[in-house]
DNA sequence: ATGAGTGCAAAGTATTTGCACGTAC
DNA sequence: GTACGTGCAAATACTTTGCACTCAT
């Protein structure tokens, strides 16, 4: 399914000089950085990780700047937003899905619907629109948080 | 189909006074300009429209805070999220929709299905998850800027 | 060697909050 | 009269940017 992050790392490089920008180690150990910490993450949260962290540090800006190369080139998604907070998801080599999420505590739950994603298809066709990205977002409360209401 | 902004504001007194709150009169006059006010608005941009109008002021700080109440109370709902800038839209007597969104012009283009509707109940029964809201974005290009392109 | 990238601190945005004053009840 | 709500300005939170230095090419 997924692929190395030695793999990925070699696609960037392909991308980055396709872009004529520099393969710099930075841009390298943040993809290493973000493979090993959690699949959601909120940019906050990475950059004080990663300052705690004595080898591959990496600057807050250039955490920022890096998060929208990886963006562009399709590592990363801007999976929910919430508390104007930004929470990005490692999506190299898993299929497309969108989540459930938990206003009581904060869990995130992800699910597949292909028919949804061809529903939205039909729907950009109908408005003769190109779609480049979806997100959604359903907000509420998970099987536990109901629980102890 | 919508009820009127005069009907409406008796429902919010209704709503406030149940929560032991006040009706006042800057609670009320937001429900008027924002009525009178584009159907989809970010809040900077609302609270400058309102900056400029000579009768019904509202400041910046109570508009914030009496979004929020509005929101709890069903009157808007935080539609679209992009570029770290919330826009609303004034949801009332509408029936559920979802958005296109042109990253190149920034229209927005409102969709109804029924079908997607169903198929997230369907999800969150198989998750035993409670859903309150939800968003669904779809970002692209227009036909236009498409076009254009 | 040279210009793009980095890290820092400062500046920008969007939003929230403390407090003195006003007003609904 | 007594809180609660408002408006202001200050504070906070997230993100971007200017600039001097560093490093990939």
């Amino acid at each position: 399914m997924g692929i190395s992050t030695e793999e990925l790392k070699r696609e960037f490089t392909k991308f980055l000089k396709k872009k004529n920008m520099r393969v710099t180690k930075s841009r390298l150990n943040l993809i290493d950085l973000i493979a090993d910490y959690n699949k959601h993450f909120e940019i906050e949260e990475l950059v004080n990780w990663i300052s705690t962290k004595s080898d591959k540090k990496v600057s807050r800006s250039t955490v920022y700047r890096t998060l929208k190369l990886l963006e562009e080139f399709g590592a990363i998604k801007e999976v929910i937003k919430k508390n104007n907070k930004t929470i990005y998801e490692f999506v190299v080599g898993r299929s497309h899905h969108d989540h459930l999420v938990c206003t009581e505590c904060g869990k995130i739950i992800e699910f597949v619907n292909e028919d949804i994603e061809s529903l939205q298809n039909e729907i950009c066709k109908r408005y003769n629109f190109k779609p480049t990205h979806h997100r959604l977002e359903i907000f509420g409360l998970c099987s536990e948080c109901n629980r102890s209401r």
